[in-house]
DNA sequence: GTAAAAAATGTAAACGTTTTTAAAAATATT
DNA sequence: AATATTTTTAAAAACGTTTACATTTTTTAC
């Protein structure tokens, strides 16, 4: 007796939902694709067939055909310190918009060199793979330049490029420590030191234009002394912590500081805390960057938001427009960053109860 | 006068090459597979074809001719503060190791839902589209039940699941703690807390495990107030400096403290400092997990590597041979974490020099 | 009712590979 | 030198779609 094996597992095909329904494979496409023309008769027998299979269209035979992928390549740096969450909140932002817009979502790494520096090697770029491509956190002018090559349409998220490929999605950084200073201005408070680091990328440096553009909006005079850069051969924690001992070395001591990331505004609340400066109310201090370390520490950190969800809708929205030639209005779309008020300001003067129920607190 | 367009900027296909070199199609695709075969002047000729037409081979076409799509998906549940970097540190490993492998990622996201469990919804698989998968975070049972349906190679980091399409690397955590106290012991120390906070997953009961291990292998007896759960209902920071806090108040004061991550031993080491005790003279204190933040604090923390670099290696290359179907020793592969001496330790009552020149701690 | 227009459906070619099969060329065996 | 064997090459069929085109059916207009 002849042993039957069953024939091998086969998705099935836009064949045999055909021959099921007893159409054309045009049909099937047609009513899969929504193209119109299909009789209602003939849609609900296509459907019917469709569902008894469990038909799903094979994505590689259709990317093959018709030439489109619907999938975006992210481009990301390896694993910084300095972005901390940021990118991975982004590039998980961005997955999620994108895939609920039916696009797959594939991760690329940009080789880092010995000197800091990503590179791309020349021509090995994504062939007819990708629809385009997202780039997340620092990139070399360099990388950019070689994605221009490609030919394929490219959103920066906090870069610029100049090029008709290339559309950019930025935080507005300035806005952020603009609203931050006049929000400490609101609160009473006139004495409003800076403490930032590294001021080569476009970031830090917006950041600390914020702070000179409302100074000069509301017409209160910068004291130069309340400007610190913390020494960058030191951790961020310690290097905000040095950053504010420095401050509080001043005669005249601020009555408020700003820092350029939540990092170094930990490290300064903890020398703060260390010389028996009361925080929110002897001097108050504002983060940047929400990150989860700002809720975590006493008092919980007010601070900037980057507001990664809004700017990745932003730059999905943008970019699928672009890749599916739909009008674009612009090429550059900036984002306000948003003041996240917690508990490390207050209104100066106005005496607060000074003890928190066995809070760790160092007592004055 | 006719105009000429000029043909659309079209890929190279196997078929130019093949006419250029003078060939037949099936030789070129000999060559780029090295399937053996080819006499050397055929080769040659072959290659300097692709040489000139910057030939590269369309992966959409190959995958529906031959079914081998040469991508993995990562699965990954969305951004839960508790796993901190973990997750995407492991995502940015696997990433980096599979491409040198010449396997292209697609990254996906599970679902998660109002009471923080993630799902898949039922039959969404990934069709035909990946060889294989790895799965990265706290991951419900039954979105591993939905995956063994699919009938694909799956491999867990940190996760166990009985089926034989599955496979798993994770982190012997136990061996990790245990190391850790081995090590305070050996610095003469025997008084040894452990903080920890939630039970629920095996990661944190490997690690009591551990603890309590090492202990009864050295015959050095456990005192039950030295475990401390910190209140779960707070923050982490905030946790680990009220376990500590407890600990204080006993009438005999351990002399290390080994917490179950690095957050909690940050909060701790606050908590420490302010009340005046030094780290690591009076109490010696170790983390778990090598965070970012562990380098920051001052004294830079002693913690528990989890080796992602190494989980991640074992995970690819064992995903990769069930991919390719070539022999596999095992089904589980357990990564033995590494303890990282910074200088949070010291050996007991050998009294160093207090002051630290200009550094942040709290003068007792 | 018929002609024309519009809508619905079917046919078949193409997308770029891999792979099976067959044929041709090279090499080894008598 | 003829044959058997092996190696190399070519031809052509698939993989599962989309889509241009042809055909049929239905609707509309007179």
């Amino acid at each position: 007796m002849k042993k039957i094996t069953p024939p091998p597992a086969r998705e099935s095909s836009i064949e045999d939902v055909a021959k099921l329904a007893g159409v054309s494979c045009a049909s099937v496409s047609r009513v899969v694709n929504r193209l119109g023309n299909v009789s209602s008769k003939m849609e609900e027998r296509v459907r019917r067939a469709i569902e008894e299979l469990h038909y799903r269209p094979n994505s590689y035979s259709r990317t093959l055909r018709s030439g489109k992928t619907n999938t975006v390549a992210i481009y990301r740096t390896s694993l910084a310190q300095k972005d901390e969450l940021y990118s991975e909140t982004l590039i998980q932002k961005l997955t999620s918009q994108l895939s609920s817009q039916n696009y797959r979502v594939v991760l690329e790494l940009l080789r880092s060199q010995p000197d800091g520096r990503h590179t791309l090697d020349g021509e090995n770029g994504p062939n007819r793979e990708v629809d385009g491509i997202c780039v997340v956190g620092h990139t070399d002018q360099a990388d950019l330049e070689v994605m221009s090559r490609w030919d394929l349409p490219v959103c920066l998220l906090n870069l610029t490029f100049d090029h008709p490929n290339f559309i950019s999605v930025s935080l507005a950084d300035s806005a952020g420590s603009a609203e931050a200073v006049q929000y400490l201005f609101a609160l009473g408070r006139r004495k409003i030191a800076f403490v930032y680091g590294n001021l080569q990328w476009p970031g830090p440096r917006g950041r600390l234009e914020g702070y000179r553009e409302a100074h000069r909006k509301f017409a209160v005079p910068m004291q130069p002394e309340f400007l610190v850069q913390v020494d960058l051969d030191e951790q961020n924690y310690t290097g905000g912590f040095h950053a504010v001992e420095k401050l509080l070395q001043l005669p005249d001591r601020p009555d408020a500081i700003l820092f350029v990331n939540d990092w170094y505004a930990v490290g300064g609340l903890a020398a703060l805390r260390q010389h028996g400066v009361r925080v929110p109310e002897e001097i108050s201090i504002i983060g940047f960057d929400d990150s989860w370390l700002a809720p975590q520490v006493l008092p919980p950190l007010s601070t900037i938001s980057l507001e990664p969800e809004e700017l990745c809708s932003v730059a999905v929205e943008a970019l699928l427009k672009k890749i599916e030639q739909r009008p674009l209005l612009r090429s550059e779309y900036l984002i306000r960053p948003r003041l996240m008020v917690r508990q490390s300001c207050s209104p100066l003067h106005r005496t607060e109860p000074v003890s928190r129920a066995n809070a760790p607190e160092i007592s004055p």
